[in-house]
DNA sequence: TTTATTTTATACCGAATCGCATAATAAAAG
DNA sequence: CTTTTATTATGCGATTCGGTATAAAATAAA
């Protein structure tokens, strides 16, 4: 605890950056999926011999459950670099869309780690299938306090409902991504989800 | 072809039942996903020694794809005898959602065995992201074609954006399902949903 | 019966799997 | 320097992976 920060420690000093590293993994696992991906791929990938990735970041499935967190954190802080306080909510859904398209666009088309790859794992890995279950939630939740705070005036179950569908087109959007849609399709697809759902809170 | 159908063949007879041995199949593969279902798993599963499931179904990336195709017959199936032809929009959609939650649900909440298992392995898998793409496009298709029966009045880019929203819905609502979400609040996501979608095109 | 054909069963292949035990290395602390 | 602590490198170990070669078994055709 001693200077506060960048504690030294005491014993060899690491040869790699763990932010660097992490973000690696995570994408390496955003990829090719949590049970295609083999410590060897995360070694090959980072430069990490196996016993220091088990070292530094636990066994395998620990270090899928840190790249879901990792991911999300990377999302949020995109968007909340994007996206405007005081637009209408046909704007902030494209707005929202189109920046998560373009996440999910990156290198190769990967669509969503969380809802593309973790999904899949989820019957045979509780951990993995509780960390969904939660960023399903809070995703939910999210678009209703943004509906709360840009569309007041609608009525409850309109501001309910339509960050529930808000919801629902990001997952599909992830999947659209991920299948190979061809951006033509997808902008439409965004353009025309925020014109409906936004009709749905101003009628 | 001689008698046409149950030809016995030649050599010796096969002790399975081709059918209920690809249902099984379809069944691990939707249980476990792709790349954590083994060769023995299947195996262990059908009783097939795994040179017979060879013979018989060709590789493993075979074996999926079939099952994938079994899966899209099976749901059809199970559509087409319960979607009424003259429903309204908004009853039309809780009919179908409602059968798809229950086939979703079934058997330990798997999801879609094409929208959560599948889309892991695109990336990896083009027969596999194919398929996937191809199945994506039939479902807007089938909604579009749905919303040009039952509501014709409604202008055509709203029919268009309906179909595109009901099946992000299907998409999330697998999504919600496999990651254990509450059976109330999966209700209440298809009540809302059918709801806005169908306000969407009678305006 | 003999031959042809197909499926089953056994056993094996080399490669890859996750995880770890052990030892060498590098720095800080005493 | 010596001791402590932490990281890296080597390598194994038991298992599992997808796939197949080979032989035994079971039936139809000749």
């Amino acid at each position: 605890m001693s200077k506060a920060g960048q504690t030294r420690g005491r014993g060899r000093p690491r040869k790699f950056d763990e932010r660097a590293v992490r973000q690696t993994i995570m994408e390496t696992f955003w990829q090719k999926g949590y049970a295609a991906t083999s410590l060897d791929d995360l070694s090959k990938a980072t430069g990490l011999v196996r016993p220091s990735l088990y070292a530094a970041f636990g066994n395998k499935e620990e270090m899928f459950l840190r790249a879901m967190d990792d991911f999300v954190i990377r999302v949020q802080g995109d968007l909340n670099r994007q996206v405007p306080r005081d637009a209408s909510p046909e704007d902030a859904l494209r707005i929202i869309y189109t920046a998560m398209l373009e996440i999910y666009s990156r290198a190769q088309a990967r669509g969503c780690l969380v809802f593309s790859t973790a999904v899949a794992e989820a019957p045979a890995h509780p951990e993995i299938r509780s960390r969904l279950a939660q960023r399903l939630v809070q995703t939910d939740t999210q678009f209703r306090r943004l509906f709360d705070h840009i569309a007041p005036d609608a009525p409850e179950g309109a501001r309910q409902a339509a960050a529930e569908m808000a919801a629902a087109v990001l997952h599909s959007l992830g999947l659209r991504v991920r299948a190979g849609t061809e951006a033509d399709d997808v902008h439409g697809f965004i353009a025309n989800a925020a014109r409906s759902i936004a009709a749905g809170l101003t009628p």
